[in-house]
DNA sequence: GCCAGACAGGAATAGGTTTTCCTTAATCGC
DNA sequence: GCGATTAAGGAAAACCTATTCCTGTCTGGC
């Protein structure tokens, strides 16, 4: 209408390229997508114009038309904190290689808020909607009939008729201790998180687990809960010490305490790994390397929890239904120097 | 035009609304807006119409209309690490007050895909653009003549026409060390991170100063800059007990380093403050908290850098035009055992 | 020379909302 | 009782793009 623009830059459009070219909006649409029966000559003075002119198609108009916005949102109520943060980069690798972008959402555990987000996620015709959080129960759905898919990442939907990727915790204890037992341990006690957190009871489950099968007990005669913190793991360390002497090695729910457990042995003068084999959970690498020694640890694979997170709901965006479930994803055991000498690291044999 | 519906809920428009309680399209906006001139009694009716089939208004449409989108971009080079996550968060503070939505992106540190994330950006019209980083490091623009306002935080743009805001590097450095004085410390030693790091080159600054002021110098002639390790927090702690074995207090550039140092000191003999003052940086409170005793330190109040960057990005999209330069945020020293006993914290004299 | 078909590009529509301008009916003032 | 004003709500334009359908022109075949 006005010839007077505003000094700022205004995003140009596709009529402004039209015009600049010289041909009809239409034209210009199919020359810019490749649709349509042009002249070569036409194409390229259309795509000049736009080069010209930082022409960016305005995704608004397209969602609207097309009725998909390539949007995802990502309800978190970690705060993105260490376990969410990964799980979002993920998924973001996956959304990303499909030119879908995300809008983020904290609820800062509040449901209320929770609930409007939700409501704002759909106002803006977001494609899909994942959800993530930090582990403990499951956590109410978010919504039982929402128009777009949703998919729950380390955390899990009460409802079963949502679906779900965790770590597999259980697993992750099994893989620990089985690899405790194969450098010789057997005097095995466990120190971990608080019993109501779901994951705490999972690792420990699979401790049992393993040490069932191999005949054995935990030492002390079961687990230890208590919190996630250096702190406790000094304490825990303490009590084990003081009623189980003899204990070779010590299993750890998280790397903090692992970190407060392999503390606590050093001043009571018990050596890593040669007397007591410490072993953590997380791989906070923070944690894990600054402790001495540095810990083996098992990692939960998080990054790939949110990629096959963001693919179940790409798939699910594409119109592949998804029922209710679990899917878990295998933990990695990582092998540093608190359970043995490494055995040649990465470097190939030069003999070989 | 087909009354055949997906059997899966579909979102409602506000046509669906409008036929719903027997008004136009342009009558049932209206109503839901509380603009023009309606009976109370029509009002109510498409409420309740827009209650009852779940009605929220397509965002698109109305960005498209309206020329803004209500939403912002965040960019982020730091992997949505520990810095930029409370900078975002409190820039969500900030943004969410005012109903914008946040698109989020990780550059990985990879300038191609940092070009292409804004462009993303752009095409989804968003009104302004917040970038946040690791440290404080001067960084290349993310363009120069944008379409609309970006704010840089916890970042630092190289061109001054940008604006930035990010902590107070060299305040923080004064606060701790004026601390350090004023608990009768005068040997006072500095281990802090690699010297190309601005933060830490400031923080030493900081330091100079106020020891400058009170006639003394630091304990070893210098700032030992190494690396943001504990590693290097007991190596150099390790050598200035050495050289320096009458220090009598040590400013640490992070929280990481100066537990090293703890470390060392204690296994050493030197007993933590009684012998030697401690203090950090950061106020992570994994690493400040884990540490023993408790580490005092400097918090830059980094939801506070989020929050501002994010009030200037709002106040430039309401049209005030922002200029160049730097807004710097004050540090704040948060107390712990390290540097000496508490007195009387929180809790109020009971005889008051 | 005329018709069929290909070729190049234009016109129009849809998508959902907000806003401006209009229309209709009712009320007021004299 | 009649013109003028107000109340209540409808119609249509605008935002920007992709697509479908349509028009006009040119070429080739007979």
């Amino acid at each position: 209408m006005s010839d007077t623009i505003t000094p700022g830059t205004r995003a140009a459009t596709i009529r402004d390229v039209a015009a600049l070219a010289g041909v009809s909006i239409g034209t210009a649409s199919k020359a810019l997508n490749g649709r349509g029966k042009l002249r070569p000559e036409t194409r390229e003075r259309v795509a000049a114009a736009a080069r010209q002119l930082g022409f960016q198609p305005n995704t608004l108009a397209r969602g609207l038309l097309r009725g998909r916005t390539f949007t995802v949102g990502l309800v978190t109520s970690d705060s993105f904190g260490r376990f969410s943060i990964p799980v979002m980069l993920g998924a973001e690798d996956a959304l990303g290689a499909g030119q879908i972008s995300v809008f983020m959402c904290d609820t800062r555990d509040d449901p209320i808020r929770e609930r409007h987000q939700v409501q704002t996620l759909l106002a803006r015709r977001v494609d899909g909607i994942l959800v993530t959080g930090r582990r403990t129960e499951p956590r109410p759905s978010i919504g039982t009939d929402l128009p777009v898919p949703v998919v729950y990442a380390m955390t899990q939907s009460a409802d079963p008729n949502d679906f779900s990727v965790i770590p597999d915790d259980i697993g992750g204890g099994e893989l620990a201790v089985r690899h405790l037992l194969a450098t010789g341990r057997t005097r095995i006690g466990h120190i971990t998180g608080p019993q109501r957190f779901l994951a705490a009871r999972q690792r420990a489950d699979g401790m049992a687990k393993v040490l069932d099968d191999a005949g054995l007990q935990a030492a002390g005669g079961a687990a230890f809960f208590g919190e996630w913190s250096e702190e406790w793991g000094r304490q825990g360390a303490d009590i084990l010490l003081r009623t189980q002497p003899d204990v070779d090695a010590i299993f750890c729910g998280a790397d903090q305490i692992a970190r407060g457990v392999a503390e606590t042995l050093r001043e009571r003068g018990r050596r890593i790994p040669d007397d007591v084999a410490v072993i953590g959970f997380d791989n906070w690498e923070a944690m894990a390397l600054g402790s001495r020694p540095p810990l083996t640890t098992v990692d939960m694979n998080l990054h790939k929890v949110g990629r096959v997170a963001a693919d179940h709901l790409l798939a699910a965006i594409g119109g592949q239904p998804i029922g209710g479930g679990v899917e878990e994803v295998e933990c990695e055991l990582v092998l540093r120097e608190s359970t043995g000498p490494i055995s040649q690291p990465l470097t190939p044999d030069p003999n070989d």
